[in-house]
DNA sequence: AATGGCGCCTGAACGC
DNA sequence: TGCGTTCAGGCGCCAT
């Protein structure tokens, strides 16, 4: 379900409430993508630090006992910090007790995963974060760079992007509104797009991710953050989920392929190989 | 080292 | 109404 701007608009909005706070109990439901990696009642007593995220992971630093959690969302998760937890449902699978409220975890297909780490540089956390790619607003990544890291791929462009090497971040949704954007055909070869066509493609993607957290990652249907609000879906996406339908800039229709397993969304006339 | 394919799960939407 | 099929916002791991 969730992509960068999901997971950041989740981490804005608990990391102030939960900085300091205690933690006093862990609840485990079903299995999830991989174990907790440690007894949840290790964790007691534990105080949480600033919450981090690289990616779509969310890193939960802990504090005597030291250590830190890891987050993933998966396809179908969400995370809501609860004053007053109820009973979990049969989809919620991880809790974390604070004194400042219940952190839970509710992920229908469990591709989610909360797993604990001594620190990011210890595994698992190192492992899972070392094949990642630059931060999408990170200075660093220029339109040159940019290029340079596509030029090293053969793949198809959309499946590149989401593949998160050249830059983390793009999902399924964002990679197709990102290439529509920018004019560009999601099948053409990574390494055949020029240095201004990849520099527009950056600017694309940042300015899609840009958009999507000024409204709250509400841009996804079924979105909902941290104190549980929202789905407002904005009934924005230029081409995702509507093929068949008309191009909103050119009238044309929209097609819908599929490229490594997953559906991709584009406009053939709009974007060009 | 990059690439493509598969598996992990459940629920919703759709067609018959 | 019920049943089967398809699809879904993401990885990780494996063989090549």
């Amino acid at each position: 379900m969730p992509e960068l701007p999901e997971v950041e608009v989740t981490r804005k909005g608990i990391a102030a409430p939960l900085l300091g706070a205690r933690v006093l109990e862990v609840r485990l439901g079903k299995p999830l993508r991989r174990p907790l990696g440690c007894p949840p009642g290790a964790l007691a007593g534990a105080t949480l630090g600033e919450i981090t995220r690289r990616g779509k992971y969310l890193w939960l630093p802990l504090a005597a006992p030291d250590g830190g959690l890891l987050v993933h969302l998966g396809m179908s998760g969400s995370l809501a910090l609860l004053e007053r937890a109820g009973e979990p449902g049969p989809h919620d699978h991880f809790d974390l007790v604070t004194d400042r409220g219940t952190l839970r975890l509710n992920d229908p297909r469990r591709f989610g995963a909360v797993s604990w780490s001594a620190s990011l540089d210890d595994a698992p956390a190192a492992a899972l974060l070392a094949r990642l790619g630059p931060e999408p607003f990170d200075a660093a990544l220029t339109p040159q760079s940019f290029h340079a890291a596509l030029r090293a791929r053969r793949g198809a462009l959309k499946t590149v992007l989401m593949a998160g090497q050249a830059v983390v971040g793009a999902g399924n949704i964002y990679a197709c509104e990102a290439l529509f954007q920018a004019g560009i055909h999601p099948a053409l070869r990574a390494d055949a797009l020029s240095r201004p066509r990849a520099a527009r493609l950056l600017a694309a993607l940042r300015a899609t991710f840009a958009r999507a957290l000024d409204v709250g990652g509400s841009t996804l249907r079924d979105f909902s953050d941290a104190h549980g609000v929202n789905g407002a879906y904005q009934a924005e996406a230029a081409v995702y989920g509507r093929a068949g339908q008309d191009c909103r800039r050119c009238g044309g229709r929209i097609r819908r392929i599929v490229q490594a397993q997953r559906s991709t969304y584009f406009c053939p006339s709009c974007q060009r190989r």
